[in-house]
DNA sequence: AAAAGATTCAACCGCAGGCAT
DNA sequence: TATGCCTGCGGTTGAATCTTT
């Protein structure tokens, strides 16, 4: 059947917004809201351009408080470890990252982080190809019993429901809501993230969540593949967190699951050292299939320790310098 | 100085999901 | 329940800019 178009396209202007544009809509904007309703805008205004690129242009460039460009270290390291955390979610991890889009954390990840990551992932593998394939040939083959296991539920069901405050963000609530989480009617106020928290996520959610996920995976055949990330001596997402370098947790999780990684099958460009049988034989090791088993991260305790980003895998303090600052190495 | 190649990033596109009817 | 509209999202494109040769 196909969709109407949201907008006449042989009408509307296309390209790059000129200065009056945006000093149109941004005004508009200000005074009067969007009034739910980014179709009908542009001719309010009178404007010829299609709903969703005023919405587009309001939310990537005009919207107050947007920063361009200039990506600090924390900033690096909470895409990176968002990125591994749930893939290309950029819009839950913008929602992280105050004053970013998702677009422009999407074209920062495309055009330098991925890159740089790439570059020192490659040099490694080179010298490491055979024992790739053994340990890669286990985990799937664990993977694809255990995927014909019928007790292995497709989705994990959280076994208790998770109380989320007012001040989650939406996103990451919908996120674990497709991950097979359940929430409370009430979203009572469970809030126990410092204040200070620049990224206030609610910890406690996220740590039950994450004990749920262990549960589930310790009930399930599937422990002798993910002990190995849950193990203090060999896990690299260090419990206590302490200083975990941030090549060694890439490493990890690439070494420890063969799922593409939603976007990280960059990491085995023209390295044949994906044993692929184990993939056409049956078992789906994508991204899909794995994430709720990858999602679990190490929730670290909420600090007051100058507002630093608390959730999910967090990475050593300079870390990343050998990312941002390759040529100092 | 100029051409070619590489990079950046704003903008577009199509799809999926939510919501109203 | 079915349908259509709107929004939000992630992938992709392409013009502008920068770097290399």
């Amino acid at each position: 059947m196909g969709r109407a178009p949201c907008c006449d396209k042989n009408n509307v202007k296309r390209g790059p917004w000129s200065p009056e544009e945006d000093a149109k809509l941004k005004s508009y904007i200000e005074q009067n809201g969007t009034g739910g309703n980014w179709i009908a805008l542009p001719q309010k205004i009178g404007l010829k351009r299609c709903g969703k690129s005023c919405r587009l242009r309001w939310l990537n460039y005009l919207r107050p408080n947007i920063k361009h460009g200039g990506f600090s270290e924390e900033e690096d390291r909470i895409i990176c470890s968002l990125y591994i955390s749930i893939g290309s979610r950029w819009s839950i991890i913008a929602a992280q990252l105050p004053g970013r889009t998702d677009n422009d954390i999407k074209n920062y990840w495309n055009t330098k982080l991925k890159k740089k990551l790439f570059g020192k992932q490659r040099q490694k593998q080179g010298s490491r190809k055979g024992k790739e394939i053994n340990t890669i040939s286990t985990i799937s083959n664990n993977i694809n019993n255990m995927n014909q296991n019928p007790c292995w539920p497709e989705l994990p069901i959280m076994q208790q429901p998770i109380q989320f405050s007012n001040n989650d963000h939406t996103s990451i609530r919908k996120l674990l809501i497709k991950l097979g989480g359940k929430f409370s009617e009430n979203d009572q106020l469970t809030n126990v993230v410092s204040p200070n928290s620049q990224y206030p996520i609610d910890n406690s959610s996220m740590q039950l969540m994450y004990q749920n996920h262990i549960n589930l995976i310790s009930s399930s055949p599937i422990d002798n593949v993910f002990n190995n990330m849950t193990t203090p001596n060999t896990d690299p997402y260090n419990m206590n967190g302490e200083a975990s370098n941030f090549t060694a947790e890439f490493e990890h999780m690439i070494n420890n699951h063969q799922q593409k990684l939603d976007g990280l099958e960059f990491l085995y460009e023209d390295d044949v050292f994906i044993d692929k049988s184990a993939s056409t034989s049956g078992g789906n090791l994508d991204w899909e299939s794995m994430n709720p088993y990858v999602l679990p991260l190490p929730p670290i305790a909420a600090s007051n320790d100058g507002g630093n980003f608390q959730q999910g895998v967090i990475l050593q303090e300079g870390a990343l310098d050998e990312l941002r600052y390759p040529m100092a190495q």
